[in-house]
DNA sequence: ACCGGGATGTTCT
DNA sequence: GAACATCCCGGTG
């Protein structure tokens, strides 16, 4: 079943390890979320809402259960899920899935992928393998027929999840903010 | 296995 | 003008 507005509606630190083996569904593909990360605002420095709202991070701030998708490297594409509350900057990036359908659709998307575990293991290879890009900012979550959505299969988040700091940043790395299933095959690291 | 560098362009200072 | 929530390739050990 489709994930409500109520899930999403908490604090970052509380959804993220939750989000972990919910189903992400894109057209005819579907992953496995296995590691994510939580931003927050004008308390995180690692955030892109650190400084406040832009025309950029205006749906990190808006109302939960919405995709955030973002242009990084001149190149890559990454997505978010938006919580906490309406006017609070909150997310959680997405940052790796096992893929569970659409896999031939996912490998025409990323031919240099030479295995089936590189097709999604990083933010920027999932949103390619599931053709997810800036049209898909500010996407509806909740709301059925947007093309994007977020399903709980009955599968629970692990009792013991891997915690590290997050990957890539400058400012706030210090920061645990990064949740995983361990030993999964499909992390954008081995963990 | 690990490490270093290039690609590529938007965003904000 | 610098930084960037990344990925891929080619070097070396």
């Amino acid at each position: 079943m489709r994930l409500e507005q109520g899930f999403y509606a908490r604090d970052p630190l509380m959804v993220a390890p939750d989000l972990l083996n919910k189903v992400l569904v894109a057209g005819s593909c579907r992953g496995r979320i296995v590691e994510v990360e939580a931003y927050g605002g004008a308390d995180d420095p690692g955030s892109h809402g650190y400084r406040g709202m832009t025309p950029r991070t205006e749906v990190m701030f808006g109302p939960p259960g919405k995709l955030y998708v973002y242009f990084t490297y001149g190149m890559h594409w990454c997505a978010n899920v938006v919580c906490g509350a309406d006017g609070e900057c909150a997310a959680v990036l997405l940052r790796g899935l096992t893929p569970m359908a659409g896999l031939d659709e996912m490998r025409g998307r990323r031919p240099k992928a030479r295995r089936d575990r590189d097709l999604c293991s990083g933010p920027a290879k999932l949103t390619a393998a599931l053709g997810i890009d800036g049209t898909a900012n500010g996407t509806d979550l909740v709301t059925a027929g947007s093309g994007i959505e977020l399903l709980d299969d009955g599968i629970p988040p692990p009792p013991d999840p891997g915690r590290s700091v997050r990957i890539g940043l400058s400012a706030g790395a210090d920061l645990p903010w990064r949740w995983y299933v361990p030993g999964c095959p499909d992390l954008s690291r081995r963990g």
